[in-house]
DNA sequence: TCTGAAAAGGAGGGAGT
DNA sequence: ACTCCCTCCTTTTCAGA
């Protein structure tokens, strides 16, 4: 990983559907030394996937909520952990520390389902509060950071 | 915006480079279909970009916080909003109900990187109160949401 | 809005430095 | 590890349904 890298990097957070070519011209590496380390940093793992950053509101699902989570004891952390990753309107879950134990992302197209996700949450056993945030605006929200290039 | 356009949705959120032959496969639509839904859904607005994927650990940045913020009074709130468009490490933040006026997510390299961080936000006038919690696990954190398609 | 064909351009491998 | 070249595949445009 040198500064070549971390421009590409740069160049694929910006438009992870950018051709080799034009990257190559960006900056000033042949084609093939940039496709080259392209696969490099994908089996290495550095970059771990591509995806798309849609208009939420486009596709209907305007209700943002950040949920904090406290579970009654730790053993509940695994199969917590675990009933997460299969409700797909819970889109963040991080485990930290402070008066509560998780907090959550939740996306969903009305009340109706956010009650839904709400429901899910306290229903599981393990859990012994939790505390509802409305999102009224999201004024950012970035997938990944690249390191800063350093002047050569 | 139909199931087909769900499906290619659904295909992009996967794996963003996918070739348009690749998806016509997936669907059993021609080439040039997906690749004029494809620009219909860009110039519309619904798909906003396409990005990476980074494993951060693996470029060095392993300390993740969340941080909540208390603003003095709401007339700070727009050069507030414009002031953690200036921090690279605030990757996160959204605007929200309850005690906290904002939540921040912060992703740096160590804890003397989160610790300039702290100093920025708290150093700016407006702000009344923070609360900082350090992120143990990351165990989920999506970038986009899909509607699923529905059977025909 | 779709298909299919033809032209243009990019990806990826190999040889050489 | 990079460059150049060559082949194959993909994208893109256009005519027609």
């Amino acid at each position: 990983m040198d500064n070549i890298d971390y421009k590409i990097l740069g160049c694929l957070k910006k438009n992870a559907r950018l051709t080799a070519s034009s990257i190559s011209e960006e900056i000033n590496l042949s084609v093939s030394a940039v496709i080259e380390r392209i696969r490099k940093m994908e089996s290495s793992g550095v970059i771990k996937g591509y995806t798309i950053e849609v208009d939420q509101k486009k596709l209907g699902n305007e209700m943002v909520a950040i949920m904090e989570v406290r579970l009654k004891h730790p053993k509940y952390y695994d199969e917590f952990a675990q009933l997460i990753q299969t409700n797909d309107s819970i889109v963040a879950c991080f485990y930290m520390t402070g008066d509560f134990d998780f907090i959550l992302k939740i996306v969903t197209d009305s009340a109706a389902g956010l009650d839904e996700v709400y429901r899910f949450v306290k229903g599981y056993e393990g859990v012994s509060a939790t505390e509802t945030h409305f999102v009224l605006k999201t004024l950012k929200d970035e997938v990944s950071v690249i390191p800063e290039v350093k002047k050569q």
